[in-house]
RNA sequence: GCCCUCAUCGUCUAGGGGACUAGGACGUAGGCCUUUCAAGCCUAAAACCGGGGUUCGAAUCCCCGUGAGGGCACCA
């Protein structure tokens, strides 16, 4: 039997980290079986109908290199795969459970139910579900109220007594007792299927075997075993993936309550934001392969295709978890550090150019061996060159800045001195070059002996940075010109306080 | 309120009765290196939620607590 699992996102607008892992982990098992991974979108609820929503998912599963082999974009008309395009199967389905007496017409409206439950609570009645007032309607009853013209959903039959055991891949037989099962909506006023329903038709037609989703929906999974009883199908093999918690561990991950880490700051939710960081795709599908899964042998770092073969449903940690960002970080700083200058150049290239800089790629190339090793996030490259920015003026220097114990007024003017006159005047003006120079003028000034202290200002002369990346690289990347001015303006300000 | 799930360092995890003085990683602290910041290397602190069983022997199995989370919609 081939393996087939499927994503079926609901189009929100864009796609949650937590869903991006379930999306891995049905990716993962699909690879490892060679079975087929399907995206379908579950769009029947009119009301939080977002535009352009699915093709900002299908964007970021690309991105995260999860490529699917049916539905959504596949081969011909996506209508197979997007739900709001079937409503007719699913009313033929529903109407099948009415005719078997399996479903029943349920003419209660919204604001009564609502009425109901909110009586109940006020009672301080045990809080069920519908109280299954239409259940018991005969079919004269049923006829009258359709000849009125009422609206009405249909609801599934729970069995009132005996258990539902559903075998988990994950956690086990978890056996629910019917009676807390309520008769669920199948198609709703609207002639359009609720998730239980649809869920079930289409898992079942496009030949689901297994579905991995999130722990959320262990409670209504009684309710489709039933269904899938009723229709007399086969149902699939379940595995309920553990929730990904918020920074707190306080609740499930979302956009909207608290995605703040413990300093406050707010957290990445959605994949395109981890995207617009600088994360990279292969950094983020690693580490969220080690949410809730571990490749073993101790390591923390590797690639999908050595993940693969290892992926096993019953090795997933049911327990519920955090996002550890900060090894997000880490891991991402690992992938960068090894990436070709060139490669990375053009990964931080549309950061850079999206903060205005006009860096030229020889320029820009020769700064990425010093800052594969500095990066976590590429965006922090805008920040880490703003010497090369459109912001030519960085921090205010004073000539106090510009000195050091090992290196006072006096000396430092000569040292500035000589180091604008080789920018100026030298022969060459290449990293090695540089180097030596400002190698030579630092030992031959400098108290100790030593290059460092002068080293150390003559950076931060030329990068007006506090933090930045070494000196001899960045005045390559500064040009000529740019270094010159801004030596001459250090040797200026040594003068004017002398 | 009812039902369900879960429980190992701060965090992510390894562990499936003896190999556990509980391993790894991130983070943190200290050190080395050093032109800033990093990177790299070395070192350190840091956990089996509690109580009962079962067993010669429990982090591992069972039960009861406790805590956390999820669900109880004409949302998915």
């Amino acid at each position: 039997m081939t393996v087939r699992v499927r994503f079926a996102p609901s189009p929100t607008g864009y796609l949650h980290i937590g869903s991006a892992r379930s999306a891995l982990f049905n990716w993962m098992f699909a690879r490892k079986h060679g079975g087929q991974f399907i995206l379908r979108l579950e769009d029947t609820d009119q009301k939080r109908e977002v535009a352009g929503a699915n093709e900002a998912i299908m964007r970021d599963l690309r991105w995260l290199g999860l490529d699917w082999d049916e539905g959504l974009d596949i081969g011909g008309p996506a209508g197979p795969y997007v739900q709001s395009e079937r409503a007719e199967l699913y009313r033929e389905w529903a109407g099948w459970l009415v005719e078997h007496g399996y479903a029943y017409k349920c003419f209660c409206t919204a604001e009564e139910l609502e009425e109901r439950r909110q009586a109940a609570v006020a009672a301080k009645q045990p809080f069920v579900g519908y109280d299954r007032r239409c259940r018991t309607l005969t079919a004269d009853e049923n006829a009258v109220r359709e000849a009125e013209g009422r609206g009405y959903v249909i609801r599934f039959m729970a069995p009132l007594a005996g258990e539902t055991i559903i075998n988990d891949a994950i956690r086990g037989p978890i056996t629910f007792h019917n009676e807390q099962i309520g008769d669920m909506v199948m198609l709703k006023s609207d002639g359009l299927p609720t998730y239980h329903l649809a869920n079930v038709v289409d898992d079942h037609f496009m030949g689901i075997t297994h579905i991995l989703r999130a722990d959320e929906w262990i409670s209504t999974a009684p309710l489709h075993i039933n269904i899938y009883a009723a229709f007399g199908w086969q149902a699939p093999v379940y595995a309920h993936l553990p929730l990904v918690l918020d920074p707190s561990g306080k609740g499930k991950l979302s956009k909207r309550t608290q995605a703040f880490d413990d300093e406050g700051h707010e957290v990445f939710v959605k994949v395109e934001e981890f995207r617009d960081a600088g994360y990279l795709p292969v950094a983020l599908r690693n580490f969220l392969a080690n949410v809730g899964w571990s490749f073993g042998e101790d390591r923390e770092k590797f690639a999908m295709e050595e993940a693969i073969p290892r992926f096993e449903l019953e090795d997933i940690n049911p327990a519920p978890s955090r996002l550890p960002y900060s090894k997000l970080d880490w891991l991402n700083g690992q992938y960068i550090q090894e990436m070709e200058p060139e490669e990375l150049a053009r990964a931080v290239r549309p950061f850079l150019e999206r903060a205005g800089y006009a860096v030229n790629d020889e320029a820009l190339r020769s700064l990425m061996p010093a800052m594969s090793v500095r990066l976590k996030q590429l965006r922090e490259a805008v920040d880490f060159l703003a010497f090369l920015g459109p912001d030519e003026d960085g921090v205010a220097l004073t000539a106090e800045d510009l000195t050091h114990k090992k290196l006072p007024h006096t000396e430092a003017l000569t040292a500035f001195r000589e180091a604008r006159d080789f920018v100026r005047d030298g022969e060459r003006y290449n990293l090695e070059a540089i180097k030596e120079a400002f190698y030579a003028i630092g030992e031959r000034y400098t108290s100790n002996q030593k290059a460092g202290s002068f080293l150390g200002l003559a950076r931060l002369a030329v990068t007006r940075q506090k933090v930045s990346p070494p000196l001899f690289e960045s005045m390559v990347a500064l040009g000529r010109q740019r270094a010159l001015a801004r030596l001459e303006e250090v040797v200026a300000i040594l003068e004017a306080s002398g």
